[in-house]
DNA sequence: GTACTGTTATATTATATATATAACAGATAT
DNA sequence: ATATCTGTTATATATATAATATAACAGTAC
């Protein structure tokens, strides 16, 4: 489980460490039970602030993906409330449809895209 | 074209107002050639300042949603790039997708949630 | 001229981001 | 017991972004 930060990009640091994280799970690159580097250990190897992946970690245990264990540390462990799961995507997945119907992009479209991502995770 | 601002949401208020008319765009309550009010009436109605709404002018701009016109002031045009439009939105869906894949959402729950909201769009 | 556009400049306040140093409580191994 | 590892909390600082305020500018229109 390799992890990148873009030090040039807007996206806040935090982001794009939780967002990468979620894909690690996504492609089953890491697993329910696995455990993440240690905050410090983390930081070191990335080159940015302990809080920062600290941040990172709170995140992703409130948005349900992690557990903290005092012995173990960051473990994955998904919260599977697929109902809320399904509401926050809806609401996000609003503004990105709008703006491909602004666009001129058809539902056909977007659902082509959409088997090309499910694709993309699935084969790692 | 009704536009309200949810003041103690943690989004900005000038993301807020862009996704707004961009929302106004895919539901053709307001389209191509249509203009916006001013920045200062806008603003005026809202009840936020007058920058807050040139910067989501200037971005809606920045994006291809409008133009500026000296007489008429801000006018609904597309810039119709859908191979950059494409690009984005896909970037986009990867993270949203990332997520769904962790909570157990399938690929064809997806499909349907797709179905859904472009519905929404569609009905107005 | 007067009134309307978006735009720019400058300044201020508040919040968010990222860093740094330090300490705490619980767990673990030596 | 001591040392070492967890996440967590506290405090402080620097920087960037967001939102506001007041003011002016360059076109356009009547």
């Amino acid at each position: 489980m390799y992890v990148k930060i873009d030090f040039s990009s807007d996206e806040a640091f935090y982001i794009q460490l939780r967002n990468q994280i979620i894909y690690g799970i996504a492609t089953s690159k890491i697993q329910e039970g696995d455990n993440l580097p240690s905050v410090r250990e983390l930081a070191e190897n990335i080159g940015i602030n302990m809080h920062t992946v600290n941040k990172a970690y709170a995140i992703l245990k409130q948005e349900g993906y992690i557990k903290l264990d005092r012995r173990k540390g960051a473990v994955i462990a998904i919260d599977m409330n697929k109902l809320q799961a399904i509401e926050e995507m809806k609401e996000n997945l609003r503004v990105i449809f709008a703006k491909a119907i602004c666009k001129n992009i058809s539902c056909e479209e977007a659902h082509k895209i959409v088997d090309q991502i499910f694709d993309e995770f699935e084969r790692g």
